[in-house]
RNA sequence: GGGCGAUUAGCUCAGUUGGCUAGAGCGCCUCGCUUACACCGAGGAUGUCGGGGGUUCAAGUCCCUCAUCGCCCACCA
């Protein structure tokens, strides 16, 4: 008790706060929670997004995390039974090159030693994840630090990590449903290829960037068919004809397999059924019509259309490397020849050899065998330059994707993936479907329609609480983000070819028809139909035959009769049940591998995994995680709007598909936090500013608080980033440089005071080497003194009520002031409503506004509103007025009993009010008004619980309703904004004449009769606030000699020894104005006719007052 | 190319269904360390609300248009 109020003595100091209430946290584990009987609108849950995919923790997660740690700390204080899940993604650390680089600096072997290792049959693989397993747990520690230091209350007693064994086997069981139900599949598709790292990436993992290309402008050979050959066609000169195309990869030629013309393209018809021959492979390939090939201009193009402008008429058509090409090849039945190994080099080993066997003793392409892109293209050129076959070269500036990963241009490449059906109406449409009503665009304009299925879950739903109709965004127009993402998605590539991740869960095996049928590996097949999902397929081609035990019609589907279905070879999938009925899901791997079947090598995309966060994390699929029927749906997600497709999305459609219910309720899209220059903050530009140095600078709460202000509805905030000077510890604004990419960034080597220091940009890209002399800058923003200045702020004003109600002059101070009127305060167990003063009432009204002001900003998810209510609550009327006007009133026996009452009310409440913002602050100020034991809390309107609630984290949050409605006093406001008014013009007049601040000044008031007597009731605050004496008021009183006349709230106030004479002229012409402004709208036929009665009258006194005033003066 | 958003004080941003003299914080200027607070207090200056048009008695707010900037998606002939 002591040392609570002692410490109050002391200015305020976050860090030593922060230490205190985090030790009362982890101490009394106030954050944890276990399902209970509470009904469903009492339940309260939230899973914490995994850290995006660079492991870069910047305030982009600061932000939503403080977001979400307001909203639980608000439900566990309104009694809900709050939870939030803790968790970690191992995206973070899965990216090659930084594995890579990581490995290397550690002294351990290249990531490509560890996969020769695996490739001689070694364990490199298993090496490997045990290396990145022991960084995880350092990255998971500091992940978890950052949130413990903002001060979320997480319930750190349910972490969860993607890839340890519950979330692990909640990836299995999904995919095992999904693989069951027909959602997964495999196929030869053109996928986003990365050849550095040698993966399959997303459609959203691939990042555009413009680069300076050029245009090739190849000329092929025209050939036709003559008997069994084929001749040169030649034109109207006699020379041999060509067919000119246009491409910025003129190395896929190879594996070109047409060559498209727009059918109205003037030259077509001549070239009907015609050929070409494509230098270096030879190969004869047909030239087919088709509308999708631009016309150039010269031959009928649109001129606004930029591709016009460089379209040759022709286009080289080539399946497997382009992903137009790939759709053109499928429908004219072309050829798909793959000329690419996976590092991208020129290769016939993947495709091309078995396809074209003779193109093995070709000469001429020997020599481009093995070469990279890059040296394949220029290679190309020569080639077609030195045959008299390159037209022109234009150099073109475009856009071309580039991998996320390893920042590799992307080659469309054609290999077998893993893909998850989303387009199945049970998923997007599920997803689509599953949105509230109202934030659905009509069925008319979806094109996906809701499938029956939705429909029936939409019931059902309904059914269940019909509070909650369906998934909601905040701010609402982000639910249109969300719906046309789901009308043009396409099928998901989830098989990544990383060892980092879940392994792909399905086991292999080929088998020859009719041989195989009858072998035991077969018997096998037939015996574990009933905990596996099996499908045989032909090789080579997705066309399945599912097997599943439940499927009472098996019998249907027994190999031996597929003699006219799978000839030759076919392939045998088996996808395990995670919860087989008799035998364990490690046994059948085991008996599958005894039998020649190999698992799939591929892991899953990082999503898959993090799809399925929001069931993971409470313990699906075990039958006794309470947790997941209990707390899923959860309640609201907070996130970033680049994560709408990639992560809401997707835990939309699993949840819908395994649960049939939503993720979440809610989807609350926070702003984006971008730098000064409007970027967003990344690692490369180094314009990121880390969460924990401005807990270090600025302290947890005022960052929380600085956050929760910048939460508007707006997308995008900037934060303008400033250095600290590593020499000096000071804050100064950086110099930028731009870069060749056209990004404003804060130049490598900065200066200040004649000091030099690095950038966190000169330290990322490697512009500049950090020396002792010249070490790296830390980034900060100036923004979150805004906090800072609040935290301080409410600090003090803490401490002085605490000292207040506690009858103590000065805390700690050592000296006694003691006089009669500062002995201990009675405990006062009756409230004496007669004792309040006008100012008594309007704090108590403005509080209570503002307790309604916060609930409102809460529930409508504006953070800037409640932390703006907050911050004037506080500041402007607590600490500016009544905290001013409170130090007569606790000097008045008769007075301060009622007066300290109100005091602590008000911190009680404003405590509650704003510790879901400032949780730390606000419990340390919390303890200590608690021991006062002071009265507090205005009987049933304003309870009180500093005394009943020993920690604020469980106090009950302030709501507004109909009883505290009775404290709310318009009267009161209207008159306390007329004293500050008048306080407020004898200040002006005061400082404009350059009165000592010290000195007492006389006033002299001339007021209506109406409102004398609140000037009179009121005169201390007035006398107080303004140093003055009040001399007279009344509708009498006499204008002093030697006085400085000015008005205030139609008040006419006379400051005495004060001699102004512009004051009045500058008042004169201002009154001019307004009354000419308002004479003009009254003499507006319209407006009087037209304008709400209300407002017309409204001006009428207005104009009046503004005449009498002028008549006045 | 499709979608979303922004443009209000020197800077960063509020401004809810159109209606009092357009606000806040920081910065700037003047004065003041008065026992809650100098991370403070009192006061002050600063705005053609991006440009143009329209609807209306009335537009920062609604509509059209132009300009600039940003983000997301699509696109490498």
């Amino acid at each position: 008790m002591e040392s609570n109020q002692a410490e109050l003595a002391k200015a305020y100091d976050a860090q030593s706060i922060q230490k205190e209430v985090t030790q009362m946290w982890d101490a009394e584990k106030l954050w944890h929670a276990e399902p209970d009987e509470r009904p469903r609108e009492k339940r309260y849950s939230i899973v914490i997004p995994p850290p995006n995919v660079t492991g870069a923790l910047h305030l982009g997660h600061a932000i939503n995390n403080t977001l979400q740690d307001i909203l639980i700390r608000y439900h566990r204080m309104l009694g809900d039974n709050t939870v939030w899940l803790p968790g970690t993604d191992h995206a973070g650390i899965a990216t090659q090159t930084v594995v890579d680089k990581r490995l290397q600096a550690e002294g351990k072997p290249a990531l490509k030693e560890y996969k020769a290792c695996e490739a001689k049959g070694g364990n490199g693989r298993e090496q490997f994840l045990q290396k990145v397993g022991e960084w995880k747990t350092e990255y998971e520690a500091r992940i978890l630090g950052q949130l413990r230091a903002m001060g979320c209350s997480c319930d750190w007693d349910r972490t969860a990590f993607t890839m340890d064994e519950p979330r692990s086997k909640a990836v299995r069981e999904a995919f095992f449903q999904l693989f069951k139900a027909g959602l997964i599949y495999r196929g030869k598709r053109l996928v986003n290829w990365d050849p550095v790292t040698q993966t399959a990436l997303a459609d959203d993992e691939v990042e555009m960037e413009e680069v300076d290309g050029s245009f090739y402008y190849l000329k092929y050979p025209v050939y036709e068919q003559s008997g069994t050959g084929y001749q040169p066609v030649n034109d109207e000169h006699g020379q041999v004809a060509h067919a000119t195309v246009a491409t910025t990869r003129p190395e896929t030629m190879l594996g070109d397999t047409a060559v498209a013309i727009n059918p109205k393209d003037p030259r077509a018809a001549s070239l009907r059924g015609k050929f070409v021959t494509l230098p270096i492979v030879d190969r004869i390939v047909p030239i087919i019509e088709d509308e999708y090939v631009v016309l150039p201009i010269a031959h009928g193009g649109d001129e606004n259309d930029a591709k016009a402008k460089f379209s040759s008429g022709f286009l080289k058509v080539t399946p497997a490397h382009d992903p137009n090409d790939y759709i053109l090849g499928q429908k004219y039945n072309l050829p798909m020849i793959n000329v690419m190994a996976p590092d991208a080099s020129i290769s016939l080993d993947h495709g091309w050899g078995a396809l074209e066997p003779h193109q093995k003793d070709n000469e001429t392409l020997k020599r481009y065998i093995g070469c990279n892109r890059e040296l394949a293209r220029a290679s190309v050129v020569e080639f077609f330059k030195a045959n008299g076959l390159l037209e022109k070269i234009v150099p073109y500036r475009h856009s071309v994707g580039h991998s996320y990963r390893s920042h590799a241009p992307i080659e469309p490449y054609l290999s077998d993936q893993w893909y998850c059906k989303v387009t199945d109406p049970r998923m997007a449409g599920a997803a689509n479907a599953s949105l509230a009503p109202d934030q659905r665009s009509s069925p008319s304009e979806s094109s996906m329609g809701v499938p029956p299925m939705a429909q029936q879950q939409e019931h059902e739903r309904d059914a269940h609480d019909t509070k909650n109709d369906g998934l909601r965004f905040f701010p609402e127009r982000h639910a249109k983000t969300f719906e046309s993402w789901h009308n043009n998605i396409r099928d998901w590539c989830i098989s990544r070819q990383l060892w980092w991740g879940h392994r792909i869960p399905v086991w292999s095996k080929t088998f020859a028809f009719p041989n195989d049928i009858e072998t035991d590996a077969m018997e096998m097949v037939y015996e574990w139909a009933g905990r596996a999902s099996i499908v045989f397929t032909p090789k080579g081609e997705w066309n399945p035959r599912n097997w599943n035990f439940e499927d009472s019609n098996f019998e249907e589907y027994d190999p031996k009769d597929w003699n006219e279905q799978i000839a030759g070879e076919f392939e045998c999938f088996v996808c395990i049940d995670t919860d087989p009925i008799y035998m364990a899901e490690t046994v059948i791997a085991q008996d599958l591998e005894k039998a020649g079947f190999t698992r799939d090598p591929d892991v899953l995309d990082t999503w898959f995994s993090s799809a399925l966060w929001p069931l993971s994390t409470l313990g699906w699929p075990e039958n006794d995680a309470k947790a997941v029927d209990y707390w899923n749906p959860t309640s609201v997600l907070a996130t970033g709007r680049d994560i709408i497709t990639l992560w809401v999305s997707r835990m939309v459609m699993f949840n819908q598909f395994l649960e049939n219910r939503l993720p979440f309720q809610t989807v609350y899209i926070n702003p984006t936090i971008q730098d000064g220059q409007g970027q967003r903050m990344s690692k490369s530009l180094g314009n990121g500013v880390d969460p924990m140095d401005i807990i270090e600078s600025h302290g947890a709460d005022a960052m929380r608080f600085t956050l929760a202000s910048m939460a508007t509805q707006t997308q995008d905030v900037k934060l303008p980033v400033d250095l600290i000077d590593p020499h000096t510890g000071e804050t100064f604004e950086p110099k930028f440089i731009t870069t060749p990419a056209g990004h404003v960034v804060a130049a490598p080597i900065q200066e200040h005071k004649g000091k030099k220091c690095i950038s966190s940009y000169g330290a990322a890209s490697g512009a500049a080497k950090p020396t002792p002399e010249m070490p790296v800058a830390k980034n900060t923003s100036s923004k979150f003194d805004l906090g800072r200045f609040f935290c301080n702020k409410l600090w003090n004003a803490g401490r002085f009520v605490l000292m207040q109600i506690s009858g103590q002059s000065s805390v700690g101070s050592g000296q006694d002031h003691a006089t009669a009127a500062h002995r201990p305060l009675p405990t006062a167990h009756f409230v004496d409503e007669s004792k309040w003063s006008t100012i008594d009432r309007w704090i108590l009204s403005r509080l209570a506004r503002t307790v309604q002001a916060c609930n409102e900003a809460i529930n409508s998810y504006r953070f800037d509103n409640y932390a703006k209510a907050a911050y004037d609550f506080v500041w402007r009327d607590f600490c500016d007025w009544y905290l001013e006007a409170s130090k007569p009133a606790m000097k008045d026996p008769n007075r301060r009993e009622e007066t300290a009452r109100i005091l602590a009310t008000c911190m009680d409440v404003s405590l509650r009010l704003m510790h879901p913002m400032i949780p730390f602050i606000t419990e340390k100020l919390w303890w200590a008004l608690r021991d006062t034991n002071a009265p507090s809390g205005i009987d049933d309107r304003f309870p009180t619980f500093a005394s009943k609630k020993p920690r604020v984290m469980t106090a009950p949050f302030p709501i507004f309703d109909d009883r505290m409605d009775t404290l709310t006093s318009g009267g009161a406001e209207r008159v306390v904004e007329r004293l500050q008014e008048i306080v407020g013009a004898i200040r002006n007049v005061r400082n404009d004449n350059k009165v000592d601040q010290k000195k007492r000044v006389n006033v002299t008031l001339v007021c209506e009769s109406a409102i004398c007597h609140h000037l009179e009731n009121n005169r201390e605050f007035i006398e107080g606030l303004a140093l003055c004496t009040l001399d007279a008021v009344g509708p009498d009183a006499k204008e002093p000699a030697n006085s400085t006349k000015t008005t205030a709230a139609g008040v006419t106030v006379f400051v005495v020894g004060v001699i102004d004479a512009g004051a009045a002229e500058k008042r004169k012409a201002e009154l001019t104005k307004q009354i000419a402004g308002m004479r003009t709208k009254l003499s507006n036929e319209g407006y009087v006719a037209k304008a709400p009665p209300k407002v017309v009258e409204e001006t009428r006194a207005m104009l009046a007052a503004a005449e009498a005033e002028l008549a006045k003066l």
